[in-house]
DNA sequence: TTGTCTTATGGGCAAATACTCACACAATCC
DNA sequence: GGATTGTGTGAGTATTTGCCCATAAGACAA
């Protein structure tokens, strides 16, 4: 992994850049002439000031259809809340939009003055969400990882993000240094028992808000891919009726855990309380649809950030 | 204003496009094959979109606070340019990067192919910004000291930083052989009537550009630190309402020059025209506010590099 | 110091975008 | 009824932008 080392006063340039072209409307030309830098350099800057995630574009307007879907689906489901972003028909990514409305609802729970108990969950499309939330100091808040961090080969997760968040907004992070799922019932105790994981599970519970990824089964299930879980394993999973994957936990299509299998090993701590807290899934795509639907019925989730197609998907009567 | 009473489904259709636009990233020709319209009418949508206010751009940048006050600055007083420098909570130093920006738009003039000639004034901040110059030869160049630089007591004085301009540039210099202010109305006229001197009293005028600081009268004015006035002609200064001191000539609150007193015989040339030049003052700090002021309310600059506290002041209703 | 490697710069070009114009259609006004 | 005005559309064109590549500048080891 090659390091991109940029240095501040790149930045600062990069940031004056962006700033003349997106907010002062210039043309790369004239930020060019004055900053007394070729066009090309301009370009680059604010290229960079784009990728630095520097430069942040919110759509201040509601869609209709899109609101329409939203209420839709909280009243359906007695949801605590829904966010519906527009879906880019051609496009196949699972995190586009909905990562920056993700990193939007975080930046309005992280605004409270009062601390509050932020869970975080793992995955792909949360990871996402995470890059692109805005740095903001609210050390009042605390930060607490629902999985553990540790890959099967030692390493960190790369898709645990609860070290990116805290490093952003600045808050005390409580992550479990614990692999995602134990080799035995009897390890996961074990490892559950140790001075240092117990605070951080029961902090977990006391979660006000959590943020969740719903993983899918299919054949490139994210447990599978990061190795956390065997294809036998997986395949089991699926015999045994399993769609979807929350915090490493596998459920049946209607949201009940899996009785036994890789789930009595899962070291995970378990979702906070949907009566205490509020548990939002980021979640969109037809392979996470069975999912979606799963934490619905199963009340594993009274928060939902999807986009307009996986809306309209789940509102369909089945 | 005329009210185009745009529809709500019209600017939906505007959100939308909008979104796939600066969200999801297609460019209009997508945009356009996948709402069905033509390419034509996806740009206006989008431009639609914009100037609908619906697209937000924020830059998640220190530096980005720093140029919307150079704006609001530059718009609000007519300024020719504004520079704010992000200040430092810190320090109390009053070079501290307003130094090396002042440092940077002189290499942006004297990148410039074509010959200007630089007028240069005094001051401990000038000094800083050409310490911080990086050299670079342009002798198409010529640089013109808009004071005096003999100390009272026949040396050159510290703070004139002529020759240090000259010599990083390897530009001709034109200093100026005399007192920053004779000790009778009549020497300066003397004096200006010499040689040698009337062609840089000329020169002077015709700068193109020039670069100023700005001191203040308080008890440890620059100009009596220096020896250049005394105690007494500085608390006459006061008492007759100056606020400030630019090129050894004192003004009031409104930029109006002080009448008589040490003025009378201020040995220096004339801040070049505003018309034709662009006069630079570099300046920051509580201190100097009211001199700040006075420049701005008496046009006597048109440029200013600041920093961010000194720049909020400047904005701050009076 | 020299050679080599990495990194940054500016020219050129194709793609993308903004703008202008002419026209079509509809509602309104005379 | 016909003219007028406003609004939206598509075509053409000038400008702007993104990207590739050759080259220069800087870093670093020998």
């Amino acid at each position: 992994m090659s390091k991109p080392e940029i240095t501040t006063s790149r930045l600062d340039d990069a940031a004056r850049a962006g700033w003349l072209y997106y907010v002062a409307g210039n043309t790369q030309d004239e930020i060019a002439a004055k900053l007394g830098i070729s066009r090309q350099s301009a370009q680059r800057m604010v290229s960079l000031a784009v990728s630095e995630g520097l430069v942040k574009v919110r759509l201040d307007h509601p869609i209709a259809h899109c609101l329409d879907l939203a209420a839709q689906l909280k009243k359906r489901f007695d949801l605590k809340m829904v966010e519906v972003v527009p879906t880019d028909p051609g496009s196949t990514s699972t995190t586009l939009g909905v990562a920056d409305a993700a990193a939007d609802e975080m930046t309005r729970w992280l605004k409270s003055e009062a601390p509050i108990v932020l869970g975080i969950g793992t995955g792909r499309t949360l990871k996402a969400a995470i890059e692109r939330l805005s740095p903001i100091e609210c050390p009042q808040h605390k930060v607490v990882s629902l999985t553990g961090n540790i890959s099967p080969d030692g390493s960190a997760a790369y898709y645990n993000v609860i070290f990116n968040i805290a490093d952003k907004i600045k808050a005390r992070s409580f992550p479990m240094p614990l692999p995602v799922i134990a080799s035995s019932p009897e390890e996961r105790e074990l490892l559950h028992a140790q001075a240092m994981i117990r605070p951080v599970l029961e902090l977990s519970a006391q979660a006000n808000v959590a943020f969740l990824g719903i993983g899918d089964l299919e054949d490139d299930a994210p447990l599978f891919v990061d190795g956390f879980i065997s294809r036998d394993e997986l395949l089991a999973l699926r015999r045994a009726g399993a769609v979807c994957e929350i915090v490493g936990r596998a459920f049946d299509r209607n949201g009940v855990p899996i009785e036994g299998l890789t789930n009595d090993r899962v070291a995970s701590a378990h979702i906070p309380s949907r009566e205490t807290a509020t548990v939002i899934a980021i979640a969109m795509g037809a392979k996470k649809l069975p999912g979606i639907v799963a934490a619905i019925k199963g009340s594993l989730i009274n928060g939902l950030i999807t986009d307009e197609q996986t809306a309209e998907a789940l509102l369909r009567p089945a």
